[in-house]
DNA sequence: TCGAGTATACTTGTATACAAGTATTATAAC
DNA sequence: GTTATAATACTTGTATACAAGTATACTCGA
């Protein structure tokens, strides 16, 4: 019956995961990709089987989603919230928000060796353009600003940043699949941006770190409208599932 | 061996809770009144044991735990970190942060029905203290902040509250507690606050919620105080556990 | 045809069983 | 006495079993 779906979430990022943490993983990508779609009810039973696994590590993954805000635990099953533009926008005032408590806290340490590791995640994100490698990209971008929010050892932040991560994540993962074949110049775009970002933490420009910061998010708008593009691209080549 | 320690979470809020919420709130009343230790390292079959339930709602409780940073998973044993002033003084950063961040939204929205509801609470707490109930006075506490993040609908900052509260809430209760039998001005200052809150808010008097905010956290330095005194108290008051 | 009540099938929450892996301890060899 | 190796006891992760509760659907009655 129901189709057997590719898997999004990239298997070598699973190696030393549990079953939990992969089926949270590749749940929480069906669910931001659109695959699975918003308010449809998720049962324990169902998904373990459509997992070939128990019910304990699906419970684990439901647990981990919910306190993403990706689901809601119901006393029968559980609610598929999903994202739309709301908590996308939602997401990135958070991100604002921590992003900019960080930089608070950056001007008044040693930023030398936080600048050298960006620089060397910066290089990174660089050759994974070079090769079209959007999943390795997806990776050193979500480094890139975890780097900076550990750098100022903030436990409670770094909490927040934990909640937040898997979800940037996916958003990123998926956006940056949908435009590495062809929208080219978005990414030199976004490793200027980096720089900028780089270089304000460098010189403690908090005007430039702002408006790194806001052309960061500019491309937000982007981001989410090509992952309206990718879910369409997904959901269309999926049948319609029965139940 | 180990004695029998009286239940610290109030059990008549868990009427509907599962035994998993259940080994939550009272592991989490444990490490941040102190009894169970910074450093200590929990075994699931042990605590199973200790609190005469199966592996499924310990392993349950203790993911919960970790997800508010009071303690670290590892290969072996889940390591306690507990609550030390620098933590303490982080989750009031953040605490601030979101405040803050929910105020700026209030001033664009009609608050008169928030006013309303903030006021009842408001009565209540009074009432609370009027019986020296300190755990009522925790509940109205917490309920009059979380009141006020829930009206701006904002699901991500909802999600940043709804990981502090728990740790909130037992720092309030160990706190209260304390303070409610001797300091009784203490509770008349904090309503102070809370009715300069309201005002601030009503009036939507930017300076004003500053203010009070910081009154407010000024209270937290001594609450922290009592919370290593209801520390002293309540380690000096069980023998020392073996192993 | 419509409504009430019961039976059934499915839901979650908890307990238990099992497997794989890790640390510790004891023993043996040098 | 010290080191290396092996055995043991304990760890987590996953699967399965069971119990209590809820929604659905069907049957029986009017």
């Amino acid at each position: 019956m129901s189709e057997s779906i590719d898997f999004l979430y990239p298997t070598k990022w699973l190696s030393k995961a549990s079953t939990g943490e992969r089926v949270a993983c590749e749940l929480r990508m069906r669910i931001i990709s659109g695959i699975v779609e918003s308010g449809a009810i998720l049962s324990e039973n169902k998904l373990a089987a459509d997992f070939s696994v128990s019910r304990s590590p699906v419970r684990e993954a439901l647990k981990t989603l919910a306190s993403e805000n990706l689901i809601r635990l119901e006393r029968m099953g559980a609610v598929v919230i999903g994202l739309t533009e709301k908590e996308i926008k939602e997401i990135y005032d958070v991100r604002l928000l921590i992003e900019t408590f960080v930089f608070e806290r950056l001007v008044k340490m040693d930023v030398q060796e936080l600048v050298k590791e960006l620089s060397k995640i910066l290089e990174m994100m660089k050759v994974a353009i070079k090769y079209k490698d959007a999943d390795e990209f997806s990776y050193q971008d979500i480094m890139f600003h975890e780097t900076i929010i550990r750098s100022i050892h903030h436990s409670y932040i770094l909490m927040i940043w934990d909640n937040l991560k898997p979800v940037m994540e996916s958003l990123i993962l998926l956006s940056m699949r949908a435009r590495i074949k062809e929208k080219y110049d978005d990414f030199t775009r976004i490793i200027n941006n980096h720089e900028l970002y780089i270089e304000a933490i460098r010189t403690k420009d908090r005007a430039l770190m702002i408006e790194s910061l806001h052309k960061n998010f500019d491309d937000v708008q982007e981001k989410v409208e090509d992952l309206w593009m990718s879910q369409q691209m997904l959901t269309k080549g999926v049948e319609q599932q029965d139940d």
